[in-house]
RNA sequence: GUGGGCGUAGCUCAGCUGGUAGAGCACUCGGUUGUGGUCCGAGAUGUCGCGGGUUCGAGCCCCGUCGUUCACCCCA
């Protein structure tokens, strides 16, 4: 028996692994510099607590959940997204007694039972933000602003920003109401009118083009926000003028969790396949009270970390200089090795990357091994160099070679590497 | 969940109308004393995804299954 991951992970493994690290540590980065405390939370939680917040006519929670009974009998569910378990935390934890907004990230694995497909996996990262307890149409900017700013930190450009507003409890029932009527008077086959029952909206992401005409004279929820909505809309592009932040408001713009309320907002990346959404978020004013915490509103996004690797990918710009070692010893002997260890051991404690050639190679084999790795210097330890306590300190790209004796190197690596 | 493509060495793939497997890259060793990236030589590596069927004989045909990929759907 030949064992496999299950269907439809995404694994990540030299060297590809480390592109996958880089491009998360650029979408985290801007968050932890604004201030979002980490969140550390369960893969699983309650099955109850993701149908109430989610919605139980969502896709995600009808068909996609991988949900089991544990040994105790209880009905657990593996987390399909990130912002449910978060406020459940939140509540729990009372961290949203403190001066508002609360403001938290996460990053981590999510599960959903779909086809795979490319960019879409049964077990995906996100990494996402959720920020608590204010209706500041500016806090909507910055949320976007972070987003944005963490894919531009990966140097990816062929994307754009689609932004709607999806108003509150009262705008969005009227428009129900004049949209169900509309759509009664199409003709559509029998499946689309289920999902037309389900969620009306859902027709406006239709890819059929008979459907995408029919729809184009279907009344928008734009037209039908609360004066409180309209205001606030316009004051989040208002902001997003001021950062700089190019985007487009798409009126037909769908979300598949039900919890979203105002300001919503999707990025999609040009060079991808069907699965073309790299984050998305927004508003979720009513979630919190929802699933048992005081009414507060909140917003917050999710980013897909593989997806934003294959736009990286797709772009070209995956940066991996990063990660190459400073130094390769290749010693020669028992003895070499023992100073070997040492020297490494010394090395690393002052942030130096170095690596042993282990194995009792040749020197050529070790060379070679240190060459692939992408080291800046080598150094062998032999008896010649236990001897006469000097070694040569070999710099790759350039093949120079330069005496130091063994117990200077430690300094001399230090002011070389770092510069000082 | 629905539909199409694909599944041969670590990777990318070749294998003609069925006669029990090959290339390139990568890997290991070597090209005289302990120094890489080029070149040359040698070597190792596969239950041809898995199970069944047809056949004297299947990597090639048929069925099933698993995986993968693309699209629908859905979304990160």
């Amino acid at each position: 028996m030949r064992y496999q991951a299950p269907k439809g992970v995404s694994e990540y493994y030299p060297p590809r692994s480390r592109s996958f690290e880089w491009v998360r540590q650029c979408l985290l980065a801007p968050i932890q510099r604004a201030g979002y405390q980490l969140l550390e939370l369960p893969v699983f939680e309650d099955t109850e607590l993701f149908t109430r917040g989610v919605g139980a006519s969502t896709d995600v929670v009808n068909k996609e959940m991988y949900t089991f009974e544990d040994r105790g009998s209880r009905s657990i569910t593996l987390r399909p997204e990130g912002t449910v378990g978060a406020l459940r935390s939140v509540i729990e934890h009372g961290l949203d007694k403190g001066s508002l907004p609360a403001k938290f990230y996460y990053s981590g694995a999510f599960f959903r039972a779909e086809r795979p497909q490319a960019g879409r996996y049964r077990q995906f990262y996100s990494v996402g933000i959720e920020a608590v307890g204010t209706d500041d149409p500016a806090i909507d900017a910055e949320v976007i602003a972070i987003a944005d700013a963490g894919f531009r930190n990966i140097g990816l450009k062929q994307f754009h920003l689609e932004i709607t507003s999806l108003g509150d409890r009262e705008s969005r029932a009227a428009h129900r109401i004049d949209l169900k009527k509309f759509i009664a008077q199409l003709s559509l086959d029998e499946a689309t009118r289920n999902r037309a029952e389900i969620n009306p909206l859902r027709l406006f992401d239709d890819k059929r083009e008979e459907v995408r005409s029919a729809m184009k004279a279907a009344p928008v929820l734009l037209d039908y926000l609360s004066h409180e909505s309209k205001t606030h809309f316009e004051a989040v592009q208002k902001y997003l003028k001021v950062l700089n932040i190019d985007y487009v408001v798409n009126p037909r713009m769908v979300r598949g969790l039900d919890y979203y309320t105002g300001t919503t907002f999707e990025f999609v990346h040009d060079l991808l396949g069907a699965q073309s959404g790299i984050g998305g978020g927004g508003r979720y004013d009513g979630l919190m009270e929802e699933i048992g915490g005081s009414a507060l509103t909140g917003i917050g996004f999710g980013l897909g970390v593989d997806r934003a690797l294959l736009a990286a990918e797709a772009e070209g710009v995956v940066d991996q200089s990063a990660f190459l070692g400073d130094l390769c010893i290749i010693p020669l002997g028992d003895e070499a090795k023992s100073l070997a260890l040492q020297i490494a051991h010394e090395l690393r404690s002052v942030s130096v990357s170095v690596e042993i050639a282990f194995g009792d190679r040749s020197v050529k084999s070790g060379m070679k091994s240190a060459d692939k790795s992408g080291v800046k210097y080598v150094i062998v330890l032999g008896e010649e160099e236990l001897q006469s306590g000097a070694a040569e300190l070999k710099e790759m790209s350039t093949g120079e070679a330069t005496s130091v004796t063994l117990s200077s190197l430690v300094p001399t690596l230090v002011t070389t590497l770092t510069g000082k």
